[in-house]
DNA sequence: TCTTTTCATTTGTATATACAAATATTAAAA
DNA sequence: TTTTAATATTTGTATATACAAATGAAAAGA
């Protein structure tokens, strides 16, 4: 059933969650080749691009609650592509080796995310419609 | 911290969901005052415009999975406000009085919600944007 | 220096959601 | 008619996420 047909559902709330779940679902399908979710995928990324990151600033970073992060590194450690390394009461992350091997193929998986959603919506639709999203969500404030 | 200034996350998957988030926390505060996470109000909104739809049809036109269909009518059902009426293999779910009760607050509730997110986000541009994001969800299919 | 406040993180608990398997029921095939 | 297949829903289990409370550590005030 195409959304535009649901009479009941034609609200912000309902197409931001409808059109995130799509996402989500596209995503998961990528990232099953390095064997990880999207959020975790995506935490790892930050977590690569800066190591020794703050946990409370990867959670303003990725707009999550810092409880949320912390439940994520767990994950991320039993997989031991993280460490946490606690000093006082900050904690900084740090990628292990084997993250930091596994750094190319998520790159390939990354590539293959966006020419997926390029391909099904466009690539300057796309483009256009991610950086209006962006903005939109600016607004909403925290 | 501005989405944009998030450069591990600028893809869509990252966009798509902090936007969804920030949404749906508008949301919540909204139909606290009915007591209602916003995925029980919409299904709720749902049945009240359907009584005795079927569970798959809800399913479908809310574009979830049937076993989430199910483990939100628990809760509706729970708080009196749904009755399921099930016959051979198909599932009819009815609203109740105190649900039929609630409708004009419910409204009151979408009305009000509708208005904070356009003076937000602006009349035009929310509905335009709205409009494209069903459209990208619909191209992203199933 | 000792106490209080603030701050970063973690834990307990709860919700939303999905997938896969189990159930139960109707329809189709033999 | 008996078996088999298809279908609708529910259940078991797992993940992502949040809020509020707990913990632990540093900073500020006395």
């Amino acid at each position: 059933m195409k959304t535009s047909e649901c009479k009941n559902c034609n609200c912000l709330y309902f197409s931001a969650n409808a059109f995130a779940r799509k996402v989500e679902k596209l995503a998961s399908e990528t990232w099953k080749k390095v064997g990880l979710a999207p959020s975790h995928a995506t935490l790892l990324g930050v977590v690569l691009a800066e190591p020794g990151l703050q946990a409370g600033q990867i959670a303003a970073q990725m707009q999550l609650t810092p409880s949320t992060i912390t439940r994520l590194l767990e994950k991320l450690e039993e997989k031991k592509l993280v460490i946490r390394n606690t000093d006082g009461k900050m904690t900084n992350v740090y990628p292990t080796q084997k993250a930091k091997d596994l750094k190319p193929l998520m790159k390939q998986c990354m590539d293959e995310f966006n020419e997926k959603y390029t391909k099904i919506l466009g690539k300057e639709e796309s483009k256009h419609f991610i950086q209006n999203m962006n903005i939109m969500a600016d607004k909403l404030g925290s």
